[in-house]
DNA sequence: TGCTATTTCTAGCGATGCTAATTATTCTAG
DNA sequence: CTAGAATAATTAGCATCGCTAGAAATAGCA
C-alpha cells in the first residue's frame, strides 16, 4: 500500500500549499484579493482542484486561522517562559499577543474577524483554539487572586482583542498604543480583594 | 425656489429610506443579504437610483454606521444621567454599551467591523463618532484618578468592544457575560495610585 | 402644446464562488 | 507491452455580485 500512502502524502502536501498560498496572498494584498482564481493560479492548478481539498473558500480561510492559533499558542508559551516573575508574565504574554496581531494582520483577521465557524468554550472547539486559551490562562492564573481564572482570562482576551481591532480600524490614537497596553495590564493585574 | 426646495427634501427623504431599508434588511437577514438589487427592490426603485444618492454600497453601510453612532451617543448619555453616583455611572454606561450591541448586531457590525472609512481620534473623524467617544469619556472621567482620561477611555472602549465581538463570534462562554462585564468595570474603576 | 432638461430604467460588463461535463492521466489486467 | 477501467484535472459555464453606459420616460418651461 505504499502506492496509496505516497498519494495521500502528496495530497496533504498540496493541501498545505493551498493554505500557505492563501495566507501569503492575504498577508501581502489583503483577503479581498484572495479569490479562488488567483489562488488556483498561484498553486499552478485549476480552480476545481481547490474544491477537492476544501469544501469551499471559507474552509480555506478556516484552515489558515487554525494555523494561526497554533502559532499564537507557541508564541504565548515562549513569552511566558522567558518572563521571570508572575507579574512580568502577564505583561510579556499581553505584549506577545498584540505584536503577533500586528505582525500578521491578515492571519489575525482570519482567526477573529472573518468567519464564525469556530466556537470557543464549547465541546466542538478545535484543539488549536483551545490551546491558545489555555496558554493565556496559565499566564494569568498566578495573578487571579480570588477572581475566577476563566473569567479573568476571557476579560483579558477581550481587552487585547479590542485594542487590536479598534487600533487597526483607526479608532484609537496610534502613538498611545503602549500606554493603553500598560494600563490594561496594570488594571487587570490588581486582584480584587 | 420652493420648487427646488421640495425636490431637495424629497431626495433627502429617499436617501433616508435607503439607509433605513439597508439597516432593516441587514438586521433581519445579515449584511451578506444586503445586495444592491435587493435594496433597490425594497425601496421600489431600480438599482442605479442608489448610486445617485451614494457613491457605492460602502457609502450606504457607512451611512448606517453613522446613524448607529448617533443612537449610541444618545443611549450612553441617558444611561449616565440616570445613574446616581460616579461609580454607578461607569457600570451603567458599560451595560448600555453591550446591550446596544446585543440589540442591534448588524448595526454594530457596520459601526465597528465592516468598513474602515472612519477614523477616530483624528481631525477627519465624523462628529457622530467623536460624540460617542466623548460621552464615554465623560462617564469615566470621575473614575480616572491620576490616570489619563483619554487613555482610560480607549482602554475601556476596547474592553467593551472585545467582549462584544468575541462573544458574538462564540469565543466566550455565553452564560458568563454578566460576570465578565462586572469584572471589567470593577478592574477599570480602581484608580492606580 | 412642443421643446428641453432631468430623472429613471433597461441592459450589460467584468468579476466572484462554485460545478457539470469533458479531456487527460494513471493504474490494472491480460 | 498494450488495451480498458478508474482516477485526476481541465475547460466551460451558471448564477450572482457591484457598478455603469445608453435608452426611455417624466417633468419643467416657453
Amino acid at each position: 500500500m505504499t502506492r496509496q500512502e505516497r498519494r495521500e502524502r502528496q495530497l496533504a502536501e498540496r493541501r498545505q500549499v493551498i493554505v500557505t498560498a492563501a495566507r501569503e496572498l492575504a498577508e501581502s494584498e489583503g483577503w479581498e484579493s484572495v479569490t479562488t482564481r488567483r489562488l488556483a493560479d498561484r498553486i499552478e492548478y485549476s480552480q476545481p482542484v481547490l474544491y477537492s481539498h476544501f469544501e469551499g473558500k471559507d474552509a480555506i480561510v478556516t484552515a489558515v486561522a487554525l494555523e494561526g492559533y497554533s502559532e499564537l499558542t507557541t508564541l504565548l508559551h515562549a513569552a511566558r517562559h522567558k518572563a521571570g516573575s508572575p507579574e512580568s508574565e502577564g505583561r510579556a504574554v499581553a505584549t506577545a499577543y498584540v505584536e503577533f496581531a500586528r505582525a500578521n494582520p491578515a492571519l489575525y483577521e482570519a482567526m477573529f474577524v472573518l468567519r464564525i465557524d469556530l466556537r470557543f468554550a464549547q465541546s466542538d472547539t478545535p484543539a488549536q483554539v483551545h490551546a491558545s486559551f489555555v496558554e493565556l490562562r496559565d499566564a494569568l492564573a498566578p495573578l487571579a487572586g480570588s477572581r475566577d481564572v476563566d473569567t479573568l482570562t476571557e476579560v483579558a482576551w477581550s481587552g487585547l482583542h479590542g485594542l487590536t481591532t479598534l487600533s487597526r480600524a483607526g479608532r484609537l490614537r496610534p502613538e498611545f498604543s503602549d500606554q493603553r497596553l500598560s494600563m490594561l495590564v496594570d488594571q487587570l493585574s490588581q486582584p480584587r480583594t
